[in-house]
DNA sequence: GGGTCATGTGACCATGAAGTCATATGATGC
DNA sequence: GCATCATATGACTTCATGGTCACATGACCC
């Protein structure tokens, strides 16, 4: 966490050493960003920094946790946080949507995402998630079970397989998307454009069609 | 490529040499590897090794292109090399198996491969691949058009997307069967066990389902 | 004005990186 | 025995990093 004299900060100058440090991160990563180009960028000394902050990682931390996850947050359709009940496919495209708005409106924080997804195994991420495990596959080994009591599934699929195959069936198709840019902002929101809400029924579609029942001819 | 000092080298110090590096670059990636630790770990001089390689890329592209993609071809197996007018969801099949039994026999080298494809946009990936682009997915692309011309997949599928879907699919199954050690060694040599296979024809099944003919109830 | 104390500062330090170079070694030809 | 020349060596340079520290600044109170 950072010290307190870093809260004590006014807001502007604050804000500007938390967005460079979001544009540091997530351009080189946790091992290649320089908290001598943060500190320059954000036109405070080196050793205000450590007034700050009691390390690189103590920034970093700071940052995936608290301002990544307060902003994502606001991405959150209500029916993702009322879950229950609700048919596995609809809650699978509001997923979908919601992280779709996110990376397109904070590409860096999304990015800033990608490395920690793609760094399981790096010691900062053990220590990030200590213990905690695979926190995604976890959430959708949830919804897979309800799903499937509620009939919605084909009676054999492996849980546990599908499970761990959906975060990387998401960002993978999140990742095309992102790669054909088919989010484009309209007055500095992001707007969900017809060709992206394509791809995305393509996608659930695909596996609607894999794991759901078998459909008639 | 590296000097001609290198190829005179004994082929046990050569090989040391590789193995060595391979290691190296496995464990920690281009970037962080370190040229001093391969060095120390070979048992020869700082300068030899600018004797041999024109510096740190040299060697890892050398490792990367010859040396990984020589022992990756001894695990093709006879049908992909070949794939003409082969039903698209053998050859999957075929592709998978081969690629765990090459990722369970030579997990620093499977590690090395992962390290590139998750490093697409380095300035190291783009030197190795020039311009290329993305390669796999248009050997994917090419596997997808030619099955649907032959009638086997769905008439709707957008090709372009399910083939950037695809390597995406394909290593998420491999993690999975790595992580959890389906792939066991029996004798120095790896064997794929009935657990891991029926890991394949699961999800051979699930992408079926998902992309293939609609089947009747 | 003077004292106090949180905050700001950048030269500085230790470390480890990639890459260099003057020198040493040893095999071969004569 | 000696000269030559490819190869081997590791101390060295240069550079960037994360982090420290003695000192400067300035707001506030008496």
């Amino acid at each position: 966490m950072p010290k307190e004299t870093f809260f004590n900060l006014p807001d502007e100058k604050r804000r500007l050493i938390e967005n460079t440090a979001i544009t540091e991160f997530a351009a080189r990563g946790f091992d290649k960003a320089s908290v001598n180009t943060i500190v320059q960028n954000s036109g405070i000394a080196k050793g205000s920094f450590y007034q700050y902050f009691t390390g690189k990682k103590d920034l970093f931390f700071y940052i995936i946790m608290e301002v990544a996850a307060r902003r994502k947050l606001q991405y959150m359709s209500p029916v993702l946080k009322n879950p229950e009940g609700i048919d596995f496919f609809i809650i699978l495209k509001e997923l979908f949507i919601s992280g779709l708005r996110f990376a397109a409106e904070h590409p860096e924080l999304e990015k800033l995402g990608m490395w920690v997804v793609n760094n399981t195994g790096h010691p900062v991420y053990n220590e990030l998630f200590n213990g905690s495990g695979h926190l995604s596959t976890d959430i959708y080994r949830q919804m897979l079970s309800a799903s499937a009591d509620r009939g919605e599934l084909r009676s054999d699929i492996d849980i546990d397989f599908i499970s761990f195959l959906f975060p990387v069936l998401l960002s993978g198709t999140m990742d095309y998307c992102l790669k054909n840019s088919c989010g484009k902002k309209v007055d500095g929101v992001s707007d969900i454009s017809d060709e992206i809400m394509k791809k995305v029924d393509l996608m659930i579609d695909f596996l609607r069609d894999g794991i759901g029942k078998i459909k008639m001819a």
